[in-house]
RNA sequence: GCGGCUAUAGUUCAGUGGUUAGAGCGCCUGAUUGUGGUUCAGGAUGUCGAGGGUUCGAAUCCCUCUAGCCGCCCCA
């Protein structure tokens, strides 16, 4: 038999977890908007040479690429990658936004206040918390310097966490020039400042001995290691950053923000701020970003400023999850508000008339479609969670009435048609 | 890319060379011909991941492949 699991690295979304994403992507959305943020949807594949070049060496290696079609696909006399392949799956959210705003310069605000919730590839090898197909929900502001740009995505960002529910997360500020002055102020030679911030970035995971033994192993001496290690822990020892201070300034003071000289992030095209969001149980980030003042220039038409922050909506809902912190409606979702049953097929016209009615009263409404024992009908609303059933059968018809029962408790009443759904009404709007 | 572990019913798993492969949960039927969630009685379900080998005999031992999980590397 083939195998039935969906392809490595990807999963299926049922119904309970499509209802806790739109849950979470919801209240992304609503945040996003009210701080004047606009949607952007782009290609799920870009043309190849849009995207090669823009991730680094290893970037280009988990792309997923699509091999070319037809007569253009030459198997036999093909040399490179770009003989077979032309087009590629998107790999982030940044690089085509960049593509956007070079393009589309004309048809876009001055400043583009932009956010975008897709699923992004990467021909990675999957692990815990980490798959080949995963949303990124972005939000980027394009054409100002201000450091007011970062304290706007820093306060919207923040928002989406009280909103659902985080009490414990921590926005972790540094700058990359300032990680620069600390290389140089080190004394580490210029050429190896890639490689100090790469080290440093795996300080949570392998500690301050680890981080060392790594700069070592880069060939930075010991000294100049301590150095830089010295100013990484230590933000009062550290070079100062002016942005960040003026960031800091501009929000309203809170503890969720910390001056953090540690912090390096892998990506390479961040040129100022860089952003992560943790919290104590989680080993990664929540969300992380930056600014990137040179990216947009990269597509050889005009060089415009840009800073963005990016959600791990994988990951936000991965702690979501474990904590138990999703509101009971959506926890607990049920398909339908009500369940109407048939009992005789040739009461189904009956049936169908009364679902009608309860819908156009505002109730989510299903029914059900074989006209089995009414045991089992019930015993099918109760795998569903649906809180009511309209038992709706020949005595019932008789006289004009239908019974309602209530399968959290177990009461049933013979009422009316008219009262049942005014009933049924005012008992959902009460719950929502 | 490297190392380790695993694959048996719908599902979670037991079964270390010997008849006809088991259990919990779930599913189906009945007790209850129109009343679920509890209970009781009964019932169905397997290419033992795929292919090859060893053996009188393989779910069990060996090899190859595939898939999944856990570390490392890297990343969100």
């Amino acid at each position: 038999m083939a195998s039935t699991n969906p392809a490595r690295g990807t999963r299926d979304f049922l119904p309970a977890d499509i209802r806790k994403r739109e849950y979470v992507i919801g209240i992304i959305k609503e945040v996003y908007e009210s701080y004047g943020f606009e949607p952007l949807e782009t290609p799920a594949f870009e043309n190849l040479e849009t995207l090669t070049g823009k991730y680094g060496e290893e970037g280009g290696q988990l792309m997923f690429k699509i091999l070319k079609r037809g007569e253009k696909l030459d198997i036999a006399n093909a040399k490179k990658v770009a003989d077979l392949a032309d087009l590629a799956l998107r790999y982030d959210l940044t690089v085509p936004l960049a593509r956007v705003v070079a393009d589309k310069r004309d048809k876009l605000p001055k400043f583009f206040k932009r956010y975008q919730i897709q699923p992004v590839w990467r021909a990675d090898r999957p692990a815990r918390g980490r798959y080949r197909e995963f949303y990124q929900c972005d939000v980027d502001s394009i054409g100002s310097t201000s450091p007011l740009v970062e304290a706007e995505l820093i306060s919207a960002a923040a928002e989406i966490f009280e909103r659902l529910g985080f009490t414990d997360y921590v926005f972790r500020l540094n700058d990359r020039k300032r990680l620069s002055k600390m290389v140089s102020d080190a004394g580490i030679e210029a050429s190896l400042e890639t490689d100090a911030m790469v080290a440093l970035d795996k300080l949570d995971k392998i500690g301050e001995e680890g981080v060392l033994n790594e700069l070592q192993a880069r060939g930075i001496s010991r000294e100049a290691a301590g150095r830089f290690l010295s100013f990484a822990k230590d933000p009062e020892a550290a070079p100062q950053s002016e942005t960040i201070a003026k960031v800091v300034s501009l929000l309203r003071s809170s503890d969720r923000i910390k001056d953090d000289p540690s912090l390096a992030r892998g990506l390479s095209y961040y040129t100022g701020m860089i952003i992560e969001v943790n919290v104590p149980d989680l080993p990664g980030s929540l969300a992380g970003g930056g600014r990137y003042d040179g990216l947009i220039g990269m597509f050889g038409k005009e060089q415009i400023p840009a800073c963005g922050i990016s959600l791990g909506l994988e990951r936000i809902l991965v702690v979501m999850d474990e904590r138990g912190m999703f509101p009971p409606e959506v926890a607990d979702s049920t398909p339908a508000d009500v369940m109407v049953t048939v009992l005789d097929e040739e009461t189904a016209a009956e049936t169908i008339k009364l679902a009608a009615e309860l819908r156009a009263a505002g109730l989510r409404v299903t029914v059900y479609p074989d006209a089995d024992k009414l045991g089992k009908q019930l015993k099918y609303a109760d795998s569903l969670k649906v809180p009511y059933v309209c038992v709706l059968g020949e005595s019932e018809l008789a006289e004009g009435k239908v019974t309602l029962k209530d399968l959290r408790t177990g009461e049933q009443e013979s009422l009316e048609r008219e009262n049942a759904i005014k009933k049924l009404g005012a008992a959902i709007r009460w719950k929502a």
